[in-house]
DNA sequence: GTTAGTAGTAAACAAAAGGTTAGTACTAAC
DNA sequence: GTTAGTACTAACCTTTTGTTTACTACTAAC
């Protein structure tokens, strides 16, 4: 993207849906924190229920719900075990946020100290 | 960010952190869309509600002071005009944001061409 | 003088998201 | 036999978010 590029009102659209589909899929207050505790390597219910702090067992079973439908997890019942476990693990396809969440990352630490200095002075 | 790669528990207190704190200005229905269209040109309240498909006039108010508390727009008063005449016009800053939009807007057009496939097979 | 446009705000309400509590059913440790 | 852990779900309540309607106050066009 160069600077000062004007967009057709299609690109503009297709833009805009494609930050919206984005965001429909990991945005909100949860769903980035689960797929990060996910590809840390928290993949059982009540361990994810630790890790991503302040979230109800409610809340969780939705959004490890949607989460799955969207393909960024598989729901594994590994029934032998006894008491019988379950497991949530990321798909390959989960790879593919990486990007999303290094510049959402990056964006967001660099804005928090603008924010501070700014208060500062 | 190599393929692989651990993190220590403080770097990824970090990440996750910039995530949320990036979420916390730009995410939620609406805050995206209102800065895209700022940055396409449409600067003035009304013509805004019109370009933002959907938003109230309270919500669109509340959404423009926080854009404007954390520097992404400038609320000019024309004063001298008659009707006077306000305008919102996004900041350098909000340039910023630029690799957030590409980013997001990349991963959700991918993402809706994988679930309308995986649908149809 | 009526309509439409400028930029909003206030009040009342509805919908969505999230939290709290309790409960299922079973196991393993103390 | 009591406590704690496994993985949830249902019912109920609160909070947040958003919508609708009405209103201000002024101007310009028809």
């Amino acid at each position: 993207m160069k600077e000062g590029t004007l967009y057709s009102e299609a690109q503009c659209t297709r833009h805009i849906n494609g930050v919206e589909d984005a965001l429909y899929v990991v945005g909100g207050k949860w769903k980035l924190r689960i797929v990060i505790a996910l590809v840390n390597g928290h993949t059982r219910f009540n361990e994810l229920q630790r890790t991503v702090n302040g979230i109800s067992a409610r809340v969780l079973s939705n959004e490890l719900k949607q989460l799955e439908v969207n393909g960024l997890l598989q729901r594994v019942v590994q029934a032998d075990q006894t008491p019988v476990v379950v497991e949530y693990v990321p798909t390959e396809y989960a790879k593919s946020l990486k990007d999303v969440f290094a510049v959402l990352a990056d964006w967001g630490q660099k804005h928090k100290k603008k924010i501070l200095l700014n208060d500062k002075a």
